[in-house]
DNA sequence: ATTCGCACACTAGTATGGTAGTTATGCCAA
DNA sequence: TTGGCATAACTACCATACTAGTGTGCGAAT
């Protein structure tokens, strides 16, 4: 009762059960097509079925789970027209986050943004994957802020995780990083120049990049695809 | 209890449940700040609470309910940011849409966007406004699926849902359904002429009509909004 | 009359048992 | 050996009972 930390941020099984299985789904920990059932990881979890069954319909609501009523709950498969449409949702967003920020751009997002770009700068000299991609959301998180569309970075980090589960089955590609980060200094320039034109082609090209990838993912692990 | 369910879409007691709230939640019907308890809606429905409890988890993962452990649940209200927000991705993906579209247009889009005007022009000359509505929709879904970006459509439906169910406060403003229309002309010029600026624009004030109405609401209204 | 405290009526979360529907299995017959 | 059918072994869905946390109102004490 005297449990400080749980008094406030009330934990129920069934969001832990759901974390933890939205952690090993994105993770790719389970793979696409895994059969789970209610009884399994309730037992599991040391939970009853119930918890689970919560946890099974949000990640249903999420297009995680397939959820085949009196026949199984299996996690789903990649779909390419959905992964296009997350791309597709994304870059309009990006866009048109660009174009606003161009709209009401100071010198404070100039200096914002060469502080983020130096952080990268940095995680690439040191070879830390993990900080680049942190400082890579930092940069397009701090867009919309300087747009005034803060909630947009919310709708473009959904997007980003449904392609970055799908990522997850390419190899290492991390060369790209010193790429990446030019891509951002054009799209930086552009911005501190105030020319929409340029720095959307700029977001274009840089959201571009995966086209690749993905088709390569697409072409070679076609079992993982529905 | 055997439902009147359909015999391959096999409709659980929770899809009614959650179908029923979702109808009147969006219609207003139920008023933002409602309680609605799992006990008292099993009760009307003739269920037991578990169901309602799927239900409820469904309409609290689209924001439409709040639901605090061990409190109450109730109609979440509506929020600004958020309003403005469905309403910027929607313009984001219209837009891109439109570009897309420019980009592969052919006579047949011409052609589909001419009897889709047509069909307006009747809706609003015999005052049907919900045929007007519905052609309304059918116009950006078709430049989507001209686009070849089917699911933009789904997309850009979500995000009207969120507004139209805002606009319901607002009083008759049927009589803009020429000025739409009149919208609906310039774009799909534009889009014959192949002129992604001139469309983008053109949408960019259609879509822009609502900021008044809006405004409107968020003054009046103020107590629909948290 | 005001205030404190406790009982009670609510809430959502959890556990468990049972039902209907689907799939897999294995036996029996051809 | 193989095809078809009965049955067992799953599945998710639903109902009921219980737990624990929260707000409210009444009564007693000051």
């Amino acid at each position: 009762m005297q449990d400080v930390a749980g008094i406030f941020d009330r934990r129920t099984a069934a969001d832990v059960v759901f974390d933890t299985l939205h952690d090993e789904i994105v993770s790719l920990k389970l793979l696409p097509g895994t059969k789970l059932s209610e009884a399994e990881v309730s037992r599991r979890f040391g939970v009853s079925r119930q918890p689970v069954r919560d946890a099974f319909n949000r990640l249903g609501n999420m297009d995680m789970l397939l959820i085949r009523p009196q026949k199984a709950t299996v996690v789903r498969g990649f779909s390419l027209p959905r992964i296009q449409h997350a791309r597709f949702v994304r870059l309009a967003v990006e866009l048109e986050v660009i174009r606003q920020a161009c709209a009401v751009w100071s010198d404070d997002g100039t200096r914002a943004l060469a502080e983020i770009l130096d952080r990268q700068d940095r995680a690439i000299s040191q070879g830390d994957t993990e900080a680049f991609h942190a400082s890579d959301y930092s940069f397009h998180k701090a867009i919309c802020d300087l747009a005034d569309r803060p909630l947009a970075a919310e709708t473009i980090s959904e997007c980003k995780q449904k392609v970055d589960r799908l990522c997850m089955l390419s190899l290492g590609r991390e060369e790209e990083a010193a790429t990446l980060l030019e891509d951002h200094r054009r799209i930086a320039d552009a911005l501190t120049r105030r020319d929409a034109e340029a720095a959307t082609e700029a977001a274009r090209i840089h959201l571009g990049r995966l086209d690749e990838v993905i088709d390569e993912i697409h072409r070679t692990r076609a079992e993982f695809f529905e």
